[in-house]
DNA sequence: CGAATTTGACCCGCGC
DNA sequence: GCGCGGGTCAAATTCG
């Protein structure tokens, strides 16, 4: 994490691709360069034709949308920048005096609190007995939700041990279709919807998810839009895996179910290497970014979560490394569908090759 | 027909 | 004590 977002001069870069001269980088990306040959060879020998004007205007539009995104990631650079610092102080006055923070990112959990019922109870216990020897991802419980509840049932003050144990909550944004109605997050993990329900401070329904790979896994998974952004998917995280990473679904619903939440619980198709600790650092990256232009973005927005908590160093570089490439291609992409820019490009091209083949008078 | 999802009802913590 | 609201349960429904 740390500053990888600011000191990523590749992230800027992308985002002026098809800018007029910056002189700054040098964009490994190949777009650069045709629309180099279009202002030089388009506007000199074939003067204003409407063509040109066309595609003038088209590029004066894209350069100021690549402003306006490359401002939009600086704010996003300084917010979280601000924030990050600001979780740091947090943490050390923590760690100073009483310990961790009731909340791990944004303080914004409500205290969930577990129902107290006689069988919730039995279910804990006896996920706690699946797993006494406790390896695996069992041992990464420093306060499991089954410790929590035994604390509580021996007669201790359950609720500060409660905010104690918190801190496994970790929050995933992502980005997806508006259209798009399902609450689905893919994250490798088989999900089984438990429950939906609409909040008060957010018209979105809010999905309940229980892991359901294992019986006893106690992991749960909230995932609601974003009351701001409805194009953003929060995905709340409780509780860590007591399991391995599930098997790799047959490649089919590789691109989104379209049948709202049929695919809620099912696995997602791309192998992914890294295994239990999904919740805390969900690697939503690298094997599928190919897919779609919007998985690209869930991508970025996932390792930007992903980079916001790991440590820094060796994850920021691959988060880093993640979005320039996502960005080039999504912008690759954009503009390869743009059958204008398509055109003004072979037009460009060929009157470079014109110009230059010796043949001329 | 079994498994997964939906959805209304219920539980329970919290603030007033 | 009461109401509110988030979280969970479980019967009904849907789907493969």
């Amino acid at each position: 994490m740390d500053t990888w977002i600011s000191s990523q001069p590749s992230l800027s870069l992308d985002l002026h691709v098809g800018l007029p001269p910056l002189g700054r980088h040098q964009a490994p990306v190949a777009l650069a360069k045709p629309k180099v040959l279009v202002e030089e060879n388009f506007l000199q020998p074939l003067k204003k034709e409407p063509e040109v004007a066309a595609l003038e205007t088209e590029l004066q539009r894209m350069s100021q949308e690549n402003r306006r995104l490359a401002e939009a990631l600086t704010a996003v650079a300084a917010k979280y920048e601000a924030l990050r610092s600001q979780y740091t102080e947090m943490v050390a006055a923590g760690a100073t005096t009483t310990g961790p923070s009731s909340t791990s990112e944004g303080g914004s959990v409500s205290p969930s609190r577990k129902r107290k019922t006689s069988e919730s109870l039995d279910t804990a216990a006896a996920g706690a007995q699946q797993h006494p020897h406790g390896p695996h991802g069992g041992e990464q419980h420093p306060g499991g939700a089954a410790a929590d509840q035994m604390e509580c049932t021996s007669g201790e003050p359950c609720k500060r041990i409660r905010e104690e144990c918190k801190p496994k909550v970790s929050k995933l944004y992502l980005h997806a279709d508006p259209s798009d109605l399902s609450l689905v997050v893919k994250d490798g993990y088989q999900w089984r919807k438990y429950g939906q329900k609409v909040t008060k401070d957010n018209p979105c329904p809010r999905a309940y998810f229980r892991c359901s790979f294992a019986p006893a896994c106690p992991v749960k998974k909230k995932v609601q839009r974003s009351a701001d952004d409805n194009t953003i998917l929060v995905a709340t995280y409780e509780g860590e895996h007591n399991h391995g990473q599930p098997p790799p679904a047959p490649a089919q619903q590789a691109h989104d179910g379209s049948g709202a939440s049929k695919n809620a619980a099912k696995p997602p198709s791309p192998p992914r290497p890294a295994a239990a600790a999904a919740p805390h650092h969900p690697h939503l990256h690298n094997h599928h970014h190919h897919h779609h232009q919007q998985q690209q973005q869930q991508d970025v927005v996932a390792a930007m979560s992903a980079g916001a908590g790991a440590p820094g160093g060796a994850a920021a570089a691959a988060a880093s490394e993640l979005i320039r490439r996502n960005l080039a291609e999504q912008m690759a992409m954009t503009l390869t569908r743009d059958p204008s820019f398509k055109a003004a490009l072979v037009t460009a091209l060929s009157g470079r090759i014109l110009e230059l083949s010796p043949t001329k008078d």
